[in-house]
Order: structure tokens, then C-alpha cells, then sequence
DNA sequence: GGCGTTTCGATGACATGTCAACCAAGACGC
DNA sequence: GCGTCTTGGTTGACATGTCATCGAAACGCC
């Protein structure tokens, strides 16, 4: 057990920074996006990842792993959303265990009304703040994160642990 | 209405990876706190707060503000603690309206055991895979942003709205 | 002092997320 | 084909977060 390297002062502040722009960022898209399209940021999420593939169909468990949500999770709200009207769910063709998941006509509309003003907020709360390098650096910097952890998280089968 | 300005790649690359990194993130830094420490990362924030007080002592309204937690939710919150004894409710001398959460011994205890892991993994998952002019360019965008966004947070009295 | 307004915190109903258990069906070895 | 293991998805119990409401106390004004 070596002594605890604590953060610096830079460090500090980049990793407080983080976290209280994390939480304000949400709050605000998340205030936003319920008032003017009546969507959780779940709900956009959702039905956003399914706009983007070629029939607004995938299946619960691609969109799950896409999402990075537990399957139970995206189960629960899809029902919450199927009740809505904004998705359905179908039987699937070559697994008979699966279900796919499907943009309604509603849900087409309703991400369609509602992603102008949210990439809007996007912008007015966080991209147009910073510089074409800052941009840049966050990209590289995030994806280098993501990859970093990434390596971690399908845990192996069965999940040998260190 | 004006065309929407979708965002161009390199934004979209750093608003994805940046959503990505908070979720994978988050997993990861609550999955070893809870195998670690025992705790949630609410409730390692509730205590690390404390603990940064002159005598591990702070109004109920004064900590949901720092959090930016709702009271009711911070209530709920410290009702759980205070049954696995990590902080207690006590009077408040100058308000009677008022509460004073404090910590515990044993609250003390499991932020100072679960402190040291915590920063290893802050530091292996995100600080330490940056270079130095990275950590300052995420303190630098953070603060701008959340200070852009902090402007408009504690709404007015009377939320006068536009 | 008395009265209306605001703030503090708690509470209960409800929405959402997690976890473990389950069933059905594919996959694989033989 | 037949056991066995794994995977896909659902479900129910429970943990957590949100929202509206409430009572008590502080505040401000007269």
C-alpha cells in the first residue's frame, strides 16, 4: 500500500469542473427537452439511436448495448414508451427468442420535432463556448477514455476477475 | 425559424465521446466504489462534502445547494445514511426550522478508507491517460460552461420566467 | 404585535433504475 | 437427436429520484 497520490491543484479543478458541468449540463438539456418536446433524455436517446439506422428497427439487445444500458432497463421504459406510442415492438424474423424494437410514425415525428432544439441547447449550452482546439481536444480526449474503459467493460464470459 | 446548424463531425465526435466517457465513466468509478468502499457515489459526494467542512457539519439546504441535489432529495438521501449510521440530524441552534447534518464516526471513518481508492481510480480511468495541457484545457471549458450555465441556475424568487 | 409571504425540511405518491430469478430458445458437443 | 450451456428478453421486488404538498418557523411590513 503506497501513499495516495492525491490530485494537484490543475487536476483538481479539471475533475470538479467536470463534475459540476455534468450536472448542470444535465439539468438544463433535461429541463429543456421536457418542456419543449415533452421527452426525457432517455426518451431522445432512445429514439434517436433508432432514427439513425436504416428502418428505425434494431434489436433490443444491439440498442441496449448501444445505449450502454441494461437490457432490463431498456425493457422497462421501451414498455413505458410502447404505451406512449412512440416505439413497438415486433417479433424477430431469424431468433425466435428476440424482439426488435421500431420507430412508430409518432416517434419518427417526435424526434424529428424535438432535435432542432436540442441540438440548439447542445450548442448554446456547451459547443459554441468553446474553441475550434478545445473542441478538438475534447474529442480526442474523451475517445481515448472511452477506449481506455471500453477494453474493460464486455466482461468475458465468465468474468474471470482479476 | 431559422435552418437548423446541425453539429459538423468534429463536434459531433466530441459530443458523443463526451456522453460516452460520462457513462462508461460512471460504471466504472461506482462499480469499484461499491466493491471497494461499500458505497454509492451519492453517498461517497454527501460525505466527501462533509468531511471538507470545519466539523464535518453542514445545514441541510446549504449541502443540497453545494450538491445541487433537491432537498427532498437530499432528505431521502440522509434518512438511509442516518440508518447505516453515517451521518446524523442534529438541531440547529440559530434556526429552528432548521437541520444540521453531521458526521459520524463511523461516517468519517469510511470516507477516509474510501478516499485513497476512490482518487486511484479518478486517476487511472481519466486523469492520468491525459497530458498536462489536456487537464488544463478541461479545467479551462468546465468552468466557462459551468458558469454560463450557473448564471441562469438558482432561479430568481419568483422565477419571472421569459 | 399582527398578517401575509417566503424558507426550511419532511413526507407520500409516483416515475425510474437495479438486481436476481425466470422461461424460452439458440448453440454446441457428442 | 439429446443433454447441457449460453443468450435474449421479461418480470417483480426493491432502491433511488422527482414532484407536489404540508406545517412550522422566520421575515418584512405596517
Amino acid at each position: 500500500m503506497e501513499a495516495t497520490r492525491w490530485l494537484d491543484e490543475r487536476e483538481d479543478r479539471a475533475w470538479r469542473g467536470y463534475r459540476r458541468m455534468r450536472r448542470l449540463l444535465d439539468l438544463e438539456l433535461a429541463r429543456e427537452l421536457t418542456q419543449d418536446a415533452g421527452l426525457s433524455e432517455a426518451d431522445y436517446d432512445v429514439l434517436s439511436d433508432l432514427s439513425e439506422t436504416p428502418h428505425g428497427r434494431l434489436r433490443l439487445r444491439e440498442l441496449a448495448d448501444l445505449m450502454l444500458w441494461s437490457r432490463s432497463r431498456l425493457s422497462h421504459h421501451l414498455t413505458r414508451m410502447q404505451q406512449r406510442g412512440l416505439v413497438t415492438r415486433e417479433e424477430c424474423a431469424d431468433d425466435a427468442r428476440g424482439s426488435v424494437v421500431a420507430l412508430t410514425p409518432a416517434g419518427r415525428l417526435a424526434i424529428e420535432s424535438a432535435a432542432p432544439g436540442h441540438v440548439a441547447a447542445v450548442r448554446r449550452h456547451l459547443i459554441d463556448l468553446l474553441t475550434p482546439a478545445e473542441i478538438d481536444a475534447l474529442g480526442a480526449l474523451t475517445h481515448r477514455v472511452v477506449d481506455h474503459l471500453g477494453a474493460r467493460a464486455p466482461r468475458p464470459r465468465h468474468a474471470p476477475e482479476a
